[in-house]
RNA sequence: GCCCCGGUGGUGGAAUUGGUAGACACGCAGGACUUAAAAUCCUGUGACCCGCAACGGUCGUAACGGUUCAAGUCCGUUCCGGGGCACCA
């Protein structure tokens, strides 16, 4: 009887499904654990092998906890609202909900052949109805929500209402407005109104505060907009000022948005990261992107104007090295304080401003600027201070305006040079004239009072004077911006809104899910409206005609994972207070700075309203690398059909051609199949051989079926079988690294699972199953891998737990063990790994229930003791290093005591010990 | 430019806290079985030196220096590669 990989795998995928193995309760005796893989957005071009890395890593873990007595939740859904479904609906005609159909049946396919342990009764697609309806409720309660600065939680509108009844906004200031909401009336109240004001408002103006406010709000602003797209693009969508999916370049423009505010939140979302295990790298990445910094916001008076200049900065201490202001060109006093004679300059600097793209601006980066004609006045030594123009300094951060201070700023530094402004040296020697020194520990020189002082020490001095003189504040800034929460688009979820003579209102939860309705076509509607502002149906009853973007559905999933089917709530509170958090979430590191932080941003709205207990909703992350392709190519002879070897190319002229890597083993060519490659295409190629052999170049590119490097995971499942698949995944490496695909080396992990067939079965003499007591050597190797093999799983050294299972079965091979007692635990050991033969190992071994119920093995009995132990090792008293000491071959008796470290031991005896004492059973001294 | 991570045989990679570097696998070479092939098994495989041989010795984890009885691992400097951020005051 031979491994049988085919039919041992098709019928276990089966009798799983059957048997509704993976079915998980909500409610158990056994303690929980939640596993969950970033779902997948299912695109037209299935899986390669790269995706199934993170899925194979969770799984094992799965199945591992599962083992160890968790009830184990893992779950599997598709992220399925998207731009690429809508481009594919428009070149091609076909409904975005066909084609995504058709993709998630193929990625289904694919993924069932890899066995995986998947609750499908689970299943969540964010684009149904059933779905939506939820995320729909959801925009709504962060819609009729605001955030309480003064308790820092997410609070129900009609509680600031109620504030605004009895005090107005005196307590409650606008968040700082950084997209109009335009209201006139609000405007001239300058952001500030009593209770009785309020009072007299209308609706309309009332509508237009309480959006102020809002934790999903709609104003004005500047956003990332894509012509090519048609869309609008978060931040983080955006890379060097094009599109991340399509490079299409991207442009600043004005349009009606709606928005999350993510900015009250960015402390929260920088201190949760200190209770997470995320990644350093990655909580770096998010905290970068929140960028928190503090300093003072500090008004500077100028000359001849009742105006002050508000500048922020995050070195007060440096104050008196300032030269000059620079204000970002869009700045409000810039008209104002221009001077008559700098009038033409100026506006042919800020038109010059305007010509220039994002993109050049970015690529070019070249020193800009021009003069006002104003100064302000430093207020501690009243000096005149130039105040300049430039582009590097930006509108939307901060206040808009910096003092410079260019001997301690490198891009002030380079300002000053290349307009010839003088340059004062507040650091001494730490200064050498040609470039800026950044540093907080020189000593302050020409500073006033501030002389002889470090610079770090100063900077809490001068904000205190400032707060004191009144002309300056304590502030921190954040670079994170409020998110755009609206895609000019049709394959997204509608919002639930109703536009009403300029007053956004909510649908009742009675009305969702809002339905997205049919369309005919996806062109953007009027004013970079969205395809559904084309349907009268729709806009006669004032819908808002934005649809949400792809981060909206995937904020929320793993939550209804929890309640897959409720059509009541979205996730009963029962079921979420017993799941609770994700344990451990498994995915690319590509989401850090959009997923991750939006849904952490729910999460902390969602415990705020009370309607879950934890506010951080992924406990452990961990980051699978990526697998790029590995491209291989041919070398054509220019204008022949002839194709010469890579060793040989040099000594022609050639053409380098990308050739299908599923035809080539390992370096070498397989011409009989090349000559079939694309319906024969090459049918007629000739070959100059290198030793009878056609050798390909090679490189390490993307996986992207136009380089005709991907690998499709179900030909190798069809080819070795999923469990050789499944652990080869493993073997390649860490499951963080990144590396390039190479199938070469797959044969290997397949010669294992062979072997370990034979541990069972032999051709000729059938069962060698036998049920006798197992030796002590036997046992020591048994028990030296279960040891390992738990250690490796619980670190997610799957690689190394690969080995550990390849040196098991080999030496149990070597020993003739085909006991019983050791294979049934080995097997149970590899069930994570490769579950379809362990189970079919299982069932042959008269096993009737499956092996998924069985427990890990626990580690009992004297043969597992071979461990060695470290102790510290003192010499005549003072602490030296540590030995090993083997534990099984000495009791604390000293003259027992063996080194397990020869090198150790070589070097004791050099030094010709006279006495080993053992103290205390910790330290070791060693009396020389 | 700034921040993070890494550099180990022909290749992918092991080496949990400093303790016999190169586990395991691929590849390669040789052998066994076979009419043959496939499959399977065995042996060798970092470099160099000595020797008929078992064996022994020296060097070796990007480079140099340091700490230590002991360094791939810790510290310093340099070089190279990967990732992230990039006018954020």
């Amino acid at each position: 009887m031979e491994y049988n990989f085919r039919d041992i795998e098709k019928k276990w995928q089966q009798k799983w499904i059957e048997e509704g193995v993976y079915k998980v309760p909500n409610d158990s005796s056994r303690p929980k654990y939640y596993v969950l893989d970033m779902f997948p957005y299912p695109s037209g071009a299935g899986l390669h092998v790269g995706h199934p890395l993170g899925y194979i890593a969770s799984d094992i873990y799965a199945r591992y906890k599962r083992l160890k007595g968790f009830n184990v939740l893992h779950p599997m859904g598709y992220d399925a609202f998207g731009l690429p479904a809508e481009q594919y609906a428009i070149e091609h005609g076909v409904h975005p909900a066909i084609s995504t159909a058709k993709n998630i049946s193929t990625f289904r396919g694919q993924l069932d052949k890899i066995g995986f342990c998947y609750d499908w009764s689970r299943e969540v697609n964010t684009s149904d109805p059933k779905y939506y309806k939820w995320t729909q409720w959801i925009f709504l309660q962060l819609f009729k929500s605001w955030y309480n600065r003064k308790n820092n939680k997410t609070e129900h509108i009609d509680g600031l209402i109620k504030i605004f009844e009895e005090e107005g906004n005196i307590n409650h200031p606008v968040p700082d407005a950084k997209f109009e909401i335009r209201n006139e009336k609000f405007e001239v109240l300058n952001g500030k109104f009593s209770a009785d004001q309020w009072k007299t408002f209308d609706e309309k103006t009332k509508h237009d505060i309480l959006m102020e406010y809002r934790v999903a709000y709609c104003g004005y602003g500047e956003v990332n907009w894509c012509e090519a797209l048609g869309t609008v693009l978060a931040n983080d969508e955006v890379v060097n000022g094009v599109s991340e999916r399509g490079g299409h370049p991207v442009v600043k423009k004005k349009l009606r948005q709606w928005y999350l505010r993510i900015t009250e939140y960015a402390d929260r979302l920088l201190e949760g990261l200190q209770k997470v295990d995320f990644s350093d790298a990655m909580k770096e990445m998010q905290g970068n992107w929140i960028g928190k910094s503090s300093g003072a916001e500090i008004d500077f008076a100028i000359d001849g104007h009742n105006e002050k200049l508000r500048v922020y900065t995050t070195r007060p201490d440096t104050i008196f090295g300032v030269d000059f202001m620079v204000v970002a060109p869009e700045h409000e006093l810039v008209e104002q304080i221009t001077t008559s004679e700098h009038k033409q300059s100026v506006e042919d600097y800020i038109a010059y401003v305007k010509s220039r793209s994002e993109r050049e601006r970015m690529a070019e980066k070249k020193i800009s600027g021009v003069f006002t004609g104003a100064y302000a006045l430093n207020p501690f030594d009243s000096k005149k201070i130039p105040i300049w123009i430039s582009e590097y300094v930006l509108a939307g951060y901060g206040t808009g305006a910096i003092m410079a201070v260019p001997s301690g700023d490198e891009r002030d530094h380079k300002f000053a040079r290349y307009f010839n402004l003088p340059i004062t040296n507040i650091l001494g020697d730490a200064y050498n004239g040609e470039e800026a020194n950044p540093t907080k520990d020189a000593v302050l020189s020409n500073s006033g009072f501030l002389n002889g002082m470090v610079m770090r020490n100063a900077i809490d001095i001068v904000i205190n004077k400032l707060e004191e003189m009144r002309i300056g504040v304590r502030k921190v800034n954040y670079k994170m911006r409020d998110a755009a929460f609206s895609r000019q688009r049709y394959w997204g979820e509608p919002f639930p809104i109703k536009w009403i003579n300029g007053i956004a209102y909510p649908l009742d939860e009675s009305e969702l899910p809002l339905e997205l309705p049919h369309v005919e076509s996806y062109k953007p509607g009027p004013e970079g409206e969205g395809p559904l502002a084309n349907i009268p149906e729709w806009t006669s009853q004032h819908f808002e005609t934005n649809t949400m973007p792809g981060y909206a559905g995937s904020s929320w999933y793993f939550l209804r994972y929890m309640d897959a089917h409720n059509d009541k709530e979205f996730c009963d509170k029962k079921f979420s207070d017993y799941w609770n958090q994700v344990d451990l979430y498994v995915g690319g590191t590509e989401h850090a700075v959009g997923h991750l932080l939006y849904s952490r941003m729910w999460v902390k709205a969602l415990f705020d309203l009370g309607l879950i207990s934890f506010d951080e909703p992924y406990r452990k992350l961990l980051n699978q690398g990526m697998i790029q392709g590995s491209s291989r190519f041919v070398f054509r002879v220019r204008g022949t059909n002839q194709y010469v070897s890579f060793g040989l190319k040099d000594k022609y002229e050639t053409d380098e051609l990308h050739v299908d890597v599923n035809i080539v083993d390992g370096l070498e060519l397989n011409i009989e199949e090349f000559k079939k490659w694309r319906n024969g295409e090459y049918a007629d190629a000739e070959f100059i051989l290198e030793g009878e052999k056609y050798i390909c170049g090679v490189e390490t590119e993307k996986m992207s079926k136009r380089y005709f490097n991907t690998v499709d995971p179900s030909d190798l499942c069809n080819k070795y079988g999923a469990d050789t698949f499944r652990m080869y995944e493993m073997f390649l490496g860490p499951v963080e690294m990144s590396k390039p695909w190479d199938t070469k080396g797959i044969e290997g992990v397949h010669r294992f699972l062979k072997k370990l067939w034979r541990l069972f079965f032999d051709e000729v003499k059938g069962n060698l199953v036998k049920d006798e007591k197992a030796t002590p050597e036997e046992l020591k190797v048994l028990h030296r891998t279960i040891k390992k093999i738990e250690e490796d799983t619980e670190r997610f050294s799957y690689n190394t737990a690969v080995s550990t299972f390849m040196v098991c079965v080999n030496e149990l091979t070597d020993l003739k063990c085909h006991k019983k007692e050791v294979l049934e635990q080995l097997i149970i050991l590899l069930t994570p790994y490769a579950p379809h033969v362990s189970e079919e190992l299982w069932h042959q071994l008269g096993n009737a229930s499956t092996i998924l119920d069985a427990s890990f093995p626990k580690l009992e009995g004297k043969y597992l003791v071979e461990t060695t132990k470290e102790y510290p090792i003192s010499i005549n008293g003072k602490l030296r290093t540590t030995i090993n000491i083997d534990l099984n071959a000495a009791q604390p008796h000293v003259e027992e005591i063996v080194l397990a470290n020869p090198v150790v031991q070589k070097w004791l005896e050099g030094k010709q010990p006279k006495k080993i004492i053992f103290v205390k059973g910790k330290m070791v001294n060693v009396v020389v």
